[in-house]
DNA sequence: TGAATAGTGTCTTTCAGACAATATGCC
DNA sequence: GGCATATTGTCTGAAAGACACTATTCA
């Protein structure tokens, strides 16, 4: 944006549609899942895709990611990541238009009012078991599932694909689901509350015939994806 | 882009302009370099900014940071890595801009070349000591510093900002000087060579009254920068 | 032989991973 | 008491970090 010589204008250059598109991922029922929703319209009527849309003028990137998460999920108040911005020429065989994709991930308690609002056709899908997706979405969602894996490898974010409060053993569950892998429990524990960012509630959960649990929490106030 | 109601249509929305700016680093006088190129043009004429420009419509994203690098640097064959994009609504006085930033590293022999082609006002500019930047430029440069530092604390990128043959001591001294931190002699070539990415070419260097040292390269063919 | 950089090995500490027995609550 | 899950510690191997002396070349 720097050398342009002075005959340059912006104006003058043909504009590229840009629009957002947001992975939202959950566990639910022992798997990773990521909502689709269904397309009402050409090109790829009837195929699911990434929730997302257009970019508004007045609107940032994340504002826009915002927006439609409410718009087509009906939540609110979600921490989001950017991921990566797709820009290949002929992604989309209407026009120009570039993706800015995010990623967010969703307690598995909220996940019920998803979906069930004014959510169009937007459902659920578990990621081992995708239908075609319309556009390059199948690489969005490739990239950034191999994000969200690496993330795991190295950070506490589970958290929030869990209520506020929850069993370590629920923690390790989620791990183990996305990663893929079974964990040990006396290394998962040592570990996680080696991080010091989990503090146990005072509470107990009895859920069967058996020893209830301590429950924990997250220790920072907020929703902070990164650490 | 998905369940939008058959009555939208791209065309129908603003478009933003999408460009490219690219963070073009390497190692000089010991000390970490940027490329800036000084603005000929209103806004901000006369002040420094990141090399980029618009994104043309038969072209991909990376394929735009190409062509800037070379238009404005004279550089080809360079490795790119996709950054962050910035789309903060009015991060452009004339209208809409959303920028995707690109980092890029080129090793030391190469920055002669670089200003002196038909660069118009490039220059190579210590990070620690930059001048006013136009735009955003001066977050953006900001968010890749922090990139790189934490790719150099687990990769072995450092070779991209090294002739083709080196020596160890030479590799070392880039670690310290991204990194801002005196590291054990021993202790950094265990590692190094650990990784297995090196390889003696056979020859030596001797540049001085003293024993002369003995010269590696990087194994990969290509340029690789994650690894 | 003095100056300057190259090159090398050991010890200690830390972290990750393997591994199994006891505790507690419900039925 | 039987069942189901909760909770806890030790040992081992690998990697990271602290640390100092010898080697080689030129002037």
């Amino acid at each position: 944006m720097s050398s342009i010589p002075p005959s340059y204008d912006p104006s003058k250059f043909e504009r590229p549609s840009v629009t957002v598109d947001i992975l939202l991922f959950t566990v639910k029922d022992d798997a990773l899942h990521v909502l689709l929703v269904e397309r009402g319209e050409e090109p790829f009527r009837g195929m699911w895709a990434l929730p997302g849309g257009f970019v508004r003028s007045d609107e940032s990137l994340e504002q826009a990611a915002l927006r439609e998460l409410c718009e087509e999920a009906g939540i609110k108040d979600i921490y989001l990541e950017q991921l990566y911005t797709f820009g290949e020429p002929n992604r989309d065989p209407r026009t120009r238009v570039i993706t800015v994709a995010y990623m967010a991930l969703v307690p598995l308690p909220d996940t019920a009012l998803i979906a069930s609002g004014d959510a169009l056709h937007a459902a659920w899908h578990p990621v081992a078991l995708l239908p075609n997706l319309a556009f390059d979405h199948a690489a969005i969602l490739a990239y950034g599932l191999e994000r969200l894996r690496s993330k795991f490898r190295y950070s506490s974010i589970a958290y929030a694909l869990l209520p506020e409060s929850f069993r370590l053993s629920e923690l390790q569950r989620v791990y183990e689901i996305i990663l893929g892998t079974p964990l040990d429990k006396r290394n998962f524990r040592k570990w996680i509350l080696s991080l010091n960012l989990l503090e146990a509630t005072g509470n107990r959960e009895q859920n069967g015939a058996h020893r209830p649990a301590r429950l924990y929490r997250y220790k920072q106030p907020g929703l902070v994806l990164f650490n």
